[in-house]
DNA sequence: GTCTATATGTAGATAGAC
DNA sequence: GTCTATCTACATATAGAC
């Protein structure tokens, strides 16, 4: 490949393929050390040392360290929210929607880009520190907060006896659940005294939401 | 009262009164501002001001950053497994133990403590926070696991169709949907888009955990 | 035991060369 | 756009006066 500065007539305006990969490396970076240490945990340094980047290139690229974790959570969520809702629509082509039906869609997806993707695990991980911390309320009302409605709102439909307050204590209990085990492997094999294989534990966490969701 | 100092006979080997009393103020002091602002996130100084302490003072108190914070865990630890334990001992005596018998004996302590004193509501985020992160695993093993391992004995015996590992998993699920009522209020009320009055919202996490244990 | 003053390290951010 | 070098501020921790 040619080097970028010899295009001749085109303008910089757009960022050139070398920036987009540096941009997709440091928020690689930044998933990976936001989820090992946290917003306050992680260091600057610490993301630039794992992107293989000099300090100051982050702050180009990210814009300060709390815009850089704004990106980080934004960057996956549209994904995510798209593949619930597709898990959401086969579920509605199977015949009438049920609650583990709804759960399914809401949760499966998560699991499934997990297993494949290492990255995906990182994010799993900050989803829960957002999901956990009043602090991060924006980001999570703009990240996540419209596919909850959609789900929540199927949730009402298929429990008619609950007020939509019980529907939405049953959600972030469910939501907690999920999360609990995509981030607490460890305290639940220390409890549990011996592995699981994650088909089983993802059929017994939607088992368990649905049935609780239904009391 | 008099002064410390003026006592003759008595040796300084225990606390003053006096040291007693800053002790509790600088623990309390870092329970609120470890709840407010997790680990990384709380500092020394804030909890010194909070404290209305000089600096230094937290050192020789606390012993440095962490062994502050595995105080700040601690020192609530005993009382809020005793006041377990001593629910479940009131349950058994109404009868046979039930799911829901054994869910509130563990559950509600917590939230009547908390209910009663500030002082326990932020005890309640650092142990959402102990509980969430692995980093503190030590910490958990040390101040919770015990009580719980006599819960999960008991919840094994009133579900013998599961396995062990599939009763520390419900028992997780429970333990994390307790730990998101306590912490989560801002989201449930988004979502809810009404205030719900406390004690609804903890019969209806009982019912929830109840029915999905049972499934 | 209590408090003041300070040592030491490292954080986030930026200015300016390339 | 990328990277080097550096600025400023504040963190924890401690040494030593009272």
């Amino acid at each position: 490949m040619s080097s970028t500065q010899t295009l001749g007539t085109t303008r910089q305006r757009a960022p050139s393929k070398r920036a987009l990969a540096t941009r997709t490396r440091v928020l690689d970076a930044a998933e990976a050390v936001f989820a090992d240490r946290g917003f306050d945990g992680a260091t600057i340094r610490d993301i630039a040392a794992q992107a293989g980047e000099p300090v100051g290139t982050i702050h180009p690229h990210g814009g300060g360290k709390e815009a850089l974790f704004h990106r980080t959570v934004a960057r996956r969520a549209a994904a995510l929210s798209q593949a619930r809702l597709d898990a959401l629509d086969r579920q509605r082509a199977d015949g009438p929607l049920t609650l583990e039906g709804l759960l399914s869609a809401f949760m499966r997806p998560f699991f499934e880009l997990s297993a494949d993707d290492p990255r995906w695990r990182h994010y799993a991980r900050i989803v829960a520190f957002v999901s956990a911390d009043d602090r991060w309320r924006a980001i999570a009302a703009e990240c996540f907060d419209p596919t909850a409605e959609i789900f929540l709102a199927e949730l009402l439909a298929l429990t008619p006896s609950a007020s939509r307050r019980q529907a939405a204590e049953g959600f972030v209990f469910s939501v907690s659940a999920m999360l609990a085990l995509l981030t607490s492997q460890g305290r639940i094999a220390a409890l549990g005294q011996s592995p699981a294989p994650q088909a089983d534990q993802i059929d017994h966490l939607i088992r368990y939401c649905a049935a609780g969701l239904a009391a």
